[in-house]
RNA sequence: GCCGGUGUGAUGGAAUUGGUAGACAUACCGGACUUAAAAUCCGGAGAGGGAAACCUCGUGCCAGUUCGAGUCUGGCCACCGGCACCA
């Protein structure tokens, strides 16, 4: 054996041999328990990235472990390949977006071999193969087909200057990036699909899976099912009626104005015969359409000069035209009642509208002061509301509900802050949306004339869609009445790809449907590991289209992801590491310098999975100089002539040395399965396996008990590191006299017999504050423990004329003797 | 702005169910080896006080619950993620 560890030579030596020996092939044994890990595919950007990194050690130790506890694993990768920055590049490197992505697909795919991660290579997929995306197409048609996608028109940025719809990133304080003209809105007719037809069992089915709390909590946030009242207001001198929606009916007698969205109808009119109130819509659609904008844009508002009338007063209410009105949420227009809504109090405040108090707290409450702001609990009661005073909420609710509906101009609707997924884009890198404009209007494509290919060999100068001045392309024929019709060129959303592809690579080899069965043996993804940035959208467009899926009749589970474990983001200097700030490290330079083994280590070292991972060059060399200490080990350990393997270690015949070795190593095993199997701590597992390294360094073996000690705990050692740092073990494993992989050795078992004591030590506190400790025998009953404490010597000084008030004993754990003076 | 997180030594972090705060590392300091340096090995170390034994303080800030709070509750501050066309 070499005496030095050389990474550069070990590591493509080993994945050189599993390549032969075929190591990562997916197994399929309906006999053995199956566990389906999945990693968030990545978008082939060029190179990957100390995120990429962190995100799919976390699944291949995942994965290893899995396989070695006797799983058939499934962890596949491929490529989330359409999306913009494909099309940026080509700007500026006149190259073809499909060449620049299948260049980075070869580049980041050797990169993630070298890694030595063990994916099924033979299920890889990108999404922009025609062979992936006409199942989407398919399906999509299925989905026009179910009315489950439709038309509508929908408000994009628009770039006057470059001709073109940008993204919200693209559009930089209310400019266009490129062009630097100010963005203005537009409205186009959009593809849309019905998401929210699911909006309840995608709330609903969140409490069946076993994902963080902190996730489900934003994933409901955002479907925001609220229970509300549905009314329209009479208009002074207008047959037209306005619709508004409320949770808060029971503040319907303190509505002092009505305010409605820029793109409101009434606005639109009010807007024809006033110049002012049309110069100030002009300035609204100057606005960028992302919510976050409109939100932390000042408020601003003007009066239409047209009335409501209150339904139950009679009195002239003013339409107001508002900035923070969205017109995609309920029907464009809200009741204002600044004194109980903080949002209609800012508005009112400014402009100098009326205030009108309709709750009252039922107790004295400090907060509640209307000339400082809205107070907006629902525990008060109504006043000032006629025949709805003295209320509490849930009454008042339901009063004025039944009100409005008696007079038939209201009733109680769940609405949904959820709304429908446009998933049309005027973008040429994305997968073509299955339809034909002909004189008898649109129609899908058929299957037997899918997929509707996208042409790869196109010029993108960054205005306007490359496709739409292709003929070639867009130019074909009506199948029913064999009379020309213009292809659609928009293409999907890039969240579409990324909704199925963890079901196609269950069912990776199937030509003639979309998923086959093998997909329900694998399905549901067992564990789905990725950035929490993904926390709402895709996973749940995700979780939408499984349900869609199931529908059709495609897969049996309800729900795609039965775990979900949310990585923190890499960061270097405490922020993200990015080419603007200059802070990015390349995991190739850093592979290139200590091998795959080190940069695994660092990653699942530095930090939990959830936490941010801060980057250090330090720490870096720091695990680099453990695997070194590793290799010295075993090294110095064969060097010794006396290993021996699967020797049955008799406890009885320990020194009290090797003993205490022996208990530390089957710790460790439990530890470390715990860890990595439950807790997912990778760090700790880490740390636990370090502290097991150092025992035996230090452990001086002489006898043949000892040896056997040592070589079972130096085998454990190379095994449970294996996970994280497969090179190097498997490496060391041969060495060791195996001729096996490690992936084929069972994950070691804890020897419950080698955990037990005989003596505990155990904390001793006098009021809450560490006095002393106590050795005891494991099994001291609580008398006992008490008089050892009490005669401690260091905790007998702080009992000195004390009273004993009680004294509370934690077993294993620490005594507590609470006192007070005679 | 709204929704969700995070905050512990010089640094990354540990403390899993309310029970020893700082495991394991990194950086640093001292020692061994070396002509020297690197590498390696051994040792030290939260802050303050003390000759020492020990004592006091200490988990972003302010209150609270508890025999006991990094952990639970309320209020603040700072930073991070998402906000529907970035992926």
């Amino acid at each position: 054996m070499e005496r030095d560890y050389q990474p550069q030579v070990i590591e493509p030596e080993i994945q050189k041999y599993w390549d032969s020996e075929q190591t990562f092939k997916t197994i399929e044994n309906p006999d053995q328990p199956k566990f389906y890990c999945l990693c968030m595919f990545p978008y082939p950007s060029g190179k990957l990235h100390m995120g990429h990194v962190r995100n799919y050690t976390i699944g291949d130790v995942i994965s290893r472990f899995m396989t070695m506890k006797g799983y058939n694993v499934l962890q596949p990768m491929g490529w989330d390949a359409f999306g913009m920055p494909a099309e940026n590049a080509a700007i500026k490197n006149q190259q073809p977006p499909a060449a620049w992505t299948y260049d980075n697909i070869d580049h980041m795919r050797g990169q993630l071999k070298r890694l030595g991660f063990g994916y099924d290579w033979d299920r890889e997929l990108a999404t922009c193969t025609p062979d992936y995306y006409r199942w989407e197409q398919w399906l999509f048609t299925r989905m026009v087909d179910k009315g489950l996608a439709y038309r509508k028109k929908a408000r994009v940025n628009w770039d006057p200057v470059d001709q073109t719809v940008l993204a919200n990133e693209q559009v930089i304080d209310g400019r266009g990036w490129r062009s630097g003209a100010l963005v203005e809105q537009r409205e186009i007719d959009q593809w849309f699909i019905r998401i929210t037809d699911y909006a309840d069992e995608l709330l609903d089915d969140l409490d069946a899976v076993d994902w963080p709390e902190q996730v489900k909590t934003m994933q409901k946030n955002w479907i925001g099912r609220s229970q509300g009242v549905e009314f329209s207001f009479e208009r002074k001198g207008s047959e037209e009626r306005l619709e508004v929606y409320t949770t808060r009916p029971d503040t319907i007698m303190g509505i002092t104005y009505v305010a409605v969205a820029a793109q409101h109808p009434i606005a639109t009119q009010a807007a024809a015969s006033n110049l002012e109130i049309q110069a100030f819509i002009e300035e609204c659609a100057h606005m960028s359409v992302a919510e976050a904008d409109l939100a932390q844009a000042p408020k601003r508002g003007m009066a239409t000069g047209q009335f409501v009338i209150h339904p139950f007063t009679g009195e002239e209410i003013p339409i107001w035209i508002g900035n923070f009105v969205l017109m995609e949420y309920g029907s464009g227009a809200v009741m204002a009642v600044p004194g109980h809504d903080q949002r209609d109090w800012e508005f009112a405040t400014q402009y100098g509208l009326p205030i009108k108090p309709v709750i009252q707290p039922l107790d004295d409450d400090p907060e509640y002061d209307l000339s400082e702001k809205a107070w907006c609990e629902k525990t008060g009661v109504t006043v000032h509301s006629g025949r709805f005073d003295g209320l509490p909420f849930a009454d008042a609710f339901k009063a004025v509900a039944e009100a409005l509906e008696e007079m038939g101009i209201g009733r109680v609707t769940t609405n949904y802050r959820l709304r429908d997924w446009g998933v049309g884009r005027q973008r040429y890198w994305g997968c073509p949306i299955p339809v034909i404009h002909t004189d008898e209007g649109l129609k899908t494509v058929r299957d037997e004339d899918l997929p509707v290919t996208l042409p790869e060999d196109v010029v993108v100068d960054g205005s306007g869609s490359p496709l739409a001045t292709r003929s070639d392309f867009v130019e074909t024929v009506d199948p029913d009445t064999g009379r020309p019709a213009k292809r659609e060129t928009d293409t999907f959303d890039t969240f579409m790809e990324s909704s199925w592809y963890y079901a196609r690579f269950a069912s990776a080899f199937s030509d003639d449907a979309m998923l086959d069965a093998h997909a329900n043996h694998w399905l549901p993804v067992d564990l789905y590991i990725g950035g929490i940035e993904h926390a709402i959208l895709h996973l749940l467009y995700a979780r939408f289209f499984h349900k869609v899926l199931r529908d059709l009749g495609l897969v049996n589970s309800d729900e795609p992801f039965k775990k979900l474990l949310t990585q923190g983001m890499v960061l270097k200097d405490g922020s993200k590491m990015s080419k603007s700030k200059g802070n990015t490290v390349d995991p190739q330079a850093l592979i290139d310098q200590y091998g795959a083994d080190t940069v695994r280590l660092f990653t699942m070292f530095a930090a939990p999975p959830e936490l941010s991972l801060e980057w250090s060059d330090d720490g870096v060399a720091g695990a680099h100089r453990f695997l070194k200490r590793i290799h010295a080990l075993v090294t110095e350990h064969l060097d010794q002539g006396r290993h021996v393997s699967n020797e049955l270690v008799d406890l009885e015949g320990l020194s009290d040395e090797a003993r205490d070795v022996y208990r530390k190593l089957h710790e460790t095993i439990a530890k470390v399965s715990d860890d990595i199997g439950r807790r997912y701590h990778f760090n700790t597992a880490i740390a636990s396996i370090m502290e097991l390294t150092n025992s035996v360094m230090k452990f001086d073996a002489t006898g043949d008990a000892d040896w056997a000690v040592r070589s079972e705990a130096v085998e454990a050692i190379v095994i449970l590191l294996s996970p994280i740092t497969p090179h190097i073990t498997e490496h060391l494993w041969s060495s060791l006299g195996h001729q096996n992989s490690l992936m084929d050795v069972p994950w070691p078992k804890v020897r419950e017999d080698a955990l037990t004591r005989h003596t505990l030590t155990l904390v001793v506190q006098v009021n809450g504050k560490l006095r002393g400790r106590i050795e005891v025998p494991s099994d001291a009953d609580q008398t006992t423990i008490l008089t050892m404490a009490r005669d401690e010597p260091q905790v007998a000084k702080f009992l000195e004329g004390m009273v004993e008030k009680k004294a509370i004993v934690v077993p294993q754990k620490l005594v507590n003797l609470v006192v007070a003076p005679a």
